[in-house]
DNA sequence: TTATTTAATTTGAATAATTCTAATTAAGAA
DNA sequence: TTCTTAATTAGAATTATTCAAATTAAATAA
């Protein structure tokens, strides 16, 4: 008999704090927003949170080789890292379909790295 | 004065091991292949060498989440990661030019998961 | 050639990221 | 309302990565 997922205040205080949020979050800046408002709240219990929530697809996971990133955006986009203000920018699918051989495709995602429109006007 | 970089036996070991090399190893595998022969060597050397070698683009990093790994052939291409050997496969370019509004880009990467060919043959 | 100088490199130690597991608890069943 | 149990929590352990003091390759001077 399959239970189902159980709601508790640590996973609503994580998913209140990402939803519509745009700043692609690391799992450090989520434990520290959620630790304000719950002071006892275990960095474990927000990682796994976050995996769960990946993996049930309520959010998605960016990886720039820094650190893992967090999106609760998942609608099909891709992502662009600044190298000058560290920012991760949602962008346009770079590529909708792909395959590769007789290979079974799951998810692909293209990670983009430059500079952003804003660092170049300050020069960049 | 600039001077050049330095020649030490510990980064030959480390460039003949990942020579030619396809199984895309992490940062631990290359250090155990390296620590057979050197066994003084230690891990901060093998990150140092894998980072200096990834910013000279000798070598080229990949990153599917769980951990990097490194592979030597620095030509255009994209990597499939595969979830039920957990081998990475490299695979034609996704897409060769890609542009964003006027951010300037400097690299990107396309990283597909899903199962390979043998995988699907066994039975996935 | 050999000694001196110095910045690149090395490495043990420190820090940061992630996972493990025993204890706790939300919620379905009695 | 109480009992039961699998999902969840969180401190501890593990794994990944970086730091900084000591070492060393190689450029330059003697």
């Amino acid at each position: 008999m399959k239970r189902k997922q159980r709601n508790t205040p640590q996973r609503s205080e994580i998913l209140k704090y990402l939803e519509g949020n745009k700043n692609h979050p690391s799992a450090y800046e989520v434990y520290y927003a959620v630790k304000k408002r719950m002071p006892n709240v275990s960095f474990a219990t927000v990682y796994n949170n976050l995996k769960k929530m990946t993996d049930n697809k309520e959010i998605m996971e960016i990886n720039f080789g820094d650190k893992k990133r967090f999106d609760p955006d998942t609608s099909l986009h891709d992502h662009f890292f600044c190298v000058k203000c560290s920012r991760v920018f949602d962008i346009p699918k770079v590529m909708k379909n792909v395959s590769y051989k007789n290979f079974k495709i799951l998810s692909h995602m293209t990670y983009i790295t430059g500079v952003c429109e804003d660092c170049i006007k300050k020069g960049g």
